[in-house]
DNA sequence: AGACAAAATGTTACATTGTTGCAATTCTTT
DNA sequence: AAAGAATTGCAACAATGTAACATTTTGTCT
């Protein structure tokens, strides 16, 4: 058996992965020479913060809860803005919003959703999403974003059968 | 090139759609022992006579125009039947509903969404589905439903040249 | 540095989407 | 007909998302 992605491995260094990730996005952005501000970066950090999706107005929250006094269409914007740049994913089947850990506009993306944790695995786009994209072409439809949201039971709920950490 | 998907097809007799659709759901609902009610009959008709996904608001209001009033709770109330049902299926990333013409209980689909005309098309769970199922069953997830939304543009569309919402 | 233009953020008000709780009705079964 | 379950009606509300415009910040040019 391969190993769990990262997000269903209980125990990891959180901290460590959020600040790696504040660091990749600033070096992304750099690159591409997209301005990550001090409020993309917030709401960055408070997606990343959280172990499950959050939605638009859990960031509100969150920020407020340290110290920040954000509104809805603010956060949309920095949402925005990070989606346009590939570091934060939205969920649509929970209008919620997850980190990216491959940094870069994707327009594909394959996401398992535990039901009873909540948590999130981002798959890397693989032979299957290929084929689809070729099946989809071969009926004379071009796919420009294709998103797999997968929901069911991560192995730590289907073995625990609590509902999550 | 293999054929284009019905829901892609112009100048299909669409009425003969909705009527067929109709009595193949009063049919699956016969034989499962489940109650088509006339109020649920009516929101499945107003789903199916669009070509495109309804939003449950655009529901009410399609009812109100064949002089039904019917409000949010009831609609949403109808919808879910349908959906539990494998009558209607919902497009999470657009907020929508639209009918599904293989009735019975899914908890996996694959929809091709056209972004300039709003058109889906719904494609048969293929092998790539079951590679992708498998694909996180090595993972240690067990899926349990699978939702692919893929949105591009449709043949017509294409040809066109516009690029649609 | 100063002035201007562009980008980003703040703020108000509002639009859309979805839900809760309870009353009234309808259907089924006995 | 009567009891119980399922369905629908309804009012109020919660949650999510957006429009429009004011203000501030940033980058660029002189």
């Amino acid at each position: 058996m391969r190993q769990a992605p990262a997000a269903f491995q209980r125990g990891h260094d959180h901290d460590q992965c959020v600040h790696d990730a504040l660091n990749a996005a600033i070096v992304h952005c750099r690159q591409e020479g997209t301005r990550l501000t001090p409020l993309r970066r917030k709401v960055l950090q408070a997606v990343w913060r959280s172990h499950v999706p959050l939605g638009a107005y859990e960031i509100c929250d969150a920020l407020v809860a340290h110290g920040e006094r954000v509104l809805p269409p603010t956060i949309y914007r920095a949402l925005e803005f990070l989606e346009n740049n590939g570091l934060v994913h939205r969920m649509a089947s929970r209008n919620a919003f997850i980190g990216c850990n491959q940094p870069g506009a994707h327009h594909h993306g394959r996401y398992l959703i535990c039901s009873a944790c909540g948590l999130v695995a981002e798959l890397p786009a693989g032979d299957n999403m290929d084929r689809f994209i070729a099946e989809a072409h071969a009926l004379n439809f071009e796919a420009r974003s294709v998103r797999v949201e997968a929901v069911g039971l991560c192995a730590a709920c289907a073995a625990g059968g609590d509902s999550g950490p």
